[in-house]
RNA sequence: GGAGAGAUUCCCAAGUGGUCAAAGGGAACGGACUGUAAAUCCGUCGUCUUCGGGCUUCGAAGGUUCGAAUCCUUCUCUCUCCA
């Protein structure tokens, strides 16, 4: 195996009490000041958002969907379309998850093997066949800033027995990925310039996040991922589990913690080392009418707000909170107007991007203890999103 | 004036002798959502309850029946058509 030098991604600084740290991850679309929170557009959207929004909500990078794209409109078409950059009209980086997380959620319509895993598509049955390999070409059709390799995400709970299986599967495919990334590598005369993410997995059993942790940062990826967490269990179990995987993963690239998007395991992820998250909750949350706040959400259809003439969070600079109150935004969403998914995901994956961005000047300014204290003590409204 | 049709729990609307506190939909009230098969899904929705059940409802009043939202009588109101 080949090795890239590590310039692309550098721990800016550390925080003395806990494993946070702020970094920048360069990457030829683009630096991404870590830590970061990616909204999701599995279908090359962010779901009722326009790339406006986005930029205005400071997303330096948003994901997007390997096994969505391919089923529909197919990855030939991006890339006769020029790319994905292109076709969505989206300049900064973007990250696309491999369908790893589809063999989970997707579980009762696959089968898995140590070759592939065999889906049926979701728009019309037919069967779907993927293998690390073609997962990692489908990316570079997309040309995706950051292509994920191919993993096994066990559900919760799982026996371990079978953990261990989906640890080892996700390591064999994680080598077949590299390789086939250095393949694509050969094919460009060493010029590509995209990235490649490897994915820890282990359920929450400590000796196998340890032995896939080893594993898996044993391939020189540019950054490596924590996945199968956030799939059910409880948030202190979560806690736990990232806190003695992330010690089994090297400080000097970033680590990715898919899938979660509460602002309590946010800002605990951070405390544990994480840098990158995603997360498809605000713009959910945000079509299902709740609107995220450090400390709860607001359930926007609730009768409580027929009246109320204040904006969401007075502390809050984006667009729907400084031009509507919650009395507007109630009616929108009883009248199932389309503008009410939109304004809600405007303010839920701007308050998102901005506490990871709060984390960060935290971080950089030495106060992350303070922060992460006032966030203990809910005092974080006192700050300005 | 004549001939029909109809009135069901907030609204629309099933139900034509027991299995009916009454289908279904809407509204209302509440909840869930973590690498998106999600503008989705789930509760509650007469009333009281020690959760066993009790009590009051199907325009109104009487009646038939062991038993009525359902059958009969009268009344009230609404709609359609003809003069």
């Amino acid at each position: 195996m080949s090795f890239h030098k590590n310039e692309h991604f550098q721990v800016l600084k550390a925080d003395k009490k806990s494993k946070a740290r702020a970094g920048i991850l360069k990457t030829w679309r683009g630096d991404i000041l870590t830590p970061v929170f990616m909204p999701v557009g599995t279908c090359a959207t962010v779901k009722a958002l326009t790339m406006r929004d986005l930029t205005q909500s400071n997303a330096q990078i948003i994901l997007a969907n390997t096994y969505h794209l391919f089923i529909r409109p197919g990855h030939e078409l991006i890339r006769q379309a020029g790319g994905l950059h292109k076709f969505m009209g989206w300049d900064r980086p973007i990250l696309t998850d491999s369908g790893g997380f589809q063999v989970f959620s997707l579980s009762k319509m696959r089968k898995i093997t140590d070759e592939s895993v065999v889906f049926r598509s979701f728009k019309d049955g037919a069967k779907c066949e993927f293998t690390p390999e073609k997962v990692a070409r489908i990316q570079e059709a997309f040309g995706s800033t950051i292509m994920m390799v191919l993993d096994e995400c066990v559900k919760y709970p799982e026996v371990e027995k079978k953990a261990e299986i989906a640890v080892e599967r996700t390591f064999k495919w994680a080598k077949r990925s590299y390789k086939e990334y250095e393949h694509i590598q050969q094919e460009h005369n060493g010029e590509f310039k995209n990235f490649m993410f490897g994915i820890v997995q282990g359920s929450v059993y400590k000796e196998l996040r340890k032995r896939s942790a080893e594993q898996i940062t044993s391939i020189p990826f540019h950054g490596y991922a924590i996945g199968g967490l956030s799939v059910g269990e409880p948030n202190e179990l979560m806690y736990d589990v990232l806190d003695y995987t992330t010690d089994y993963m090297p400080l000097e690239k970033p680590r990715y913690l898919m899938g979660v998007g509460e602002v309590n395991d946010i800002i605990e992820g951070i405390a544990r080392g994480v840098d990158m998250f995603d997360c498809v909750l605000p713009t959910r949350l945000g079509r299902h009418g709740a609107l995220m706040t450090p400390y709860e959400k607001i359930l926007i259809k609730n009768a409580a707000y027929r009246t109320d003439f204040t904006p969401i969070m007075p502390n809050c600079s984006c667009y729907t909170c400084k031009n509507f109150t919650r009395a507007y935004l109630h009616h929108l969403f009883r009248a199932e107007e389309i503008l009410s998914s939109m304004l809600n995901s405007i303010h839920n994956v701007h308050f998102l991007v901005r506490l990871a961005e709060l984390c960060r000047m935290a971080l950089i300014n030495g106060n992350f203890n303070e922060f992460y204290n006032d966030y203990k003590k809910g005092e974080l409204n006192k700050y300005a999103f």
